[in-house]
DNA sequence: AATTAAAAGCAACAATGTTGCAAAAATCTG
DNA sequence: CAGATTTTTGCAACATTGTTGCTTTTAATT
């Protein structure tokens, strides 16, 4: 499995450093979404901020993770399934936001609805973010 | 339409300032919503900066304004519609973001679809931001 | 106009995010 | 595998953003 690691970093041209493996394997053992404070605090001291904030820049760009927008100025990042190609970041589900344990969900079976706009108004891009009670809370 | 905005802030019982009523003022002639960065600077050197910080808190608690999230660590502000009373804010309707002017727009007749969430989910609140090309940019 | 209650301003601080550069580590190449 | 090259890290310094306590000022109340 820490092999799995390794073959995703390759395979999205980038090389396998210490930091960017722990980081990734934070994603990997956490069922929700991780704030970049959150990224921090798990890490240990181990690695510099300017680090985290860097590999977090790095994988959202090669589309291994994405942001999820939040109301309290402490973007959350989750895991990209496979189909997200290098700069092209396209998941279509919504996410979930638990008001009990605070954690965010990626549910990736449930897909964003289609919304009709006012004319003159074109999509790119949508998000949807549902607040209430996660199944482990409930 | 000065004493619409001291009407608006006493309907709510706050007191009327200078400031709320200049931060007020700002939303009134703007189309889009206001991030916090963007009232401190249109708001010239008057106010300090606390000031803005507690007054858009009131707001939101007095149900004045809403938020919208964002994927950037800079919460927009929009004004609520009359049915928003205090503490129990119900926006039903969908955000737009344009990729051009990156301004923030209400759509106030877009209203948000319904989403079938997995079971042992319960929704309380949800939010659309929908990412594109706004009427003025197209 | 005087009293009371609320808000603003100030200062100091905490947390968060950014940039340039030198040291260290990873990849590449013979 | 050892040396050269490229990439990434860590550090330091700084900029921005957000918070808290307290005093002064302002608004509402009588």
């Amino acid at each position: 499995m820490n092999s799995d690691i390794k073959e995703l970093l390759k395979k999205n041209q980038l090389s396998v450093t210490a930091s960017r493996e722990k980081i990734l394997q934070l994603f990997l053992e956490q069922e929700g979404a991780l704030a970049h404070g959150d990224i921090e605090k798990k890490a240990g001291e181990k690695f510099d901020r300017v680090t985290v904030y860097r590999t977090l820049q790095t994988f959202v760009e090669k589309g291994i993770i994405h942001t999820i927008p939040t109301s309290d100025n402490s973007i959350r990042y989750a895991l990209c399934k496979d189909d997200c190609a290098s700069g092209h970041h396209h998941d279509h589900h919504v996410h979930f936001v638990c008001n009990e344990c605070n954690n965010t969900f990626c549910l990736d079976d449930v897909v964003t609805p289609n919304i009709k706009l006012p004319s003159g108004y074109s999509q790119e891009h949508i998000e949807v973010v549902v607040k209430g009670v996660c199944k482990h809370c409930s």
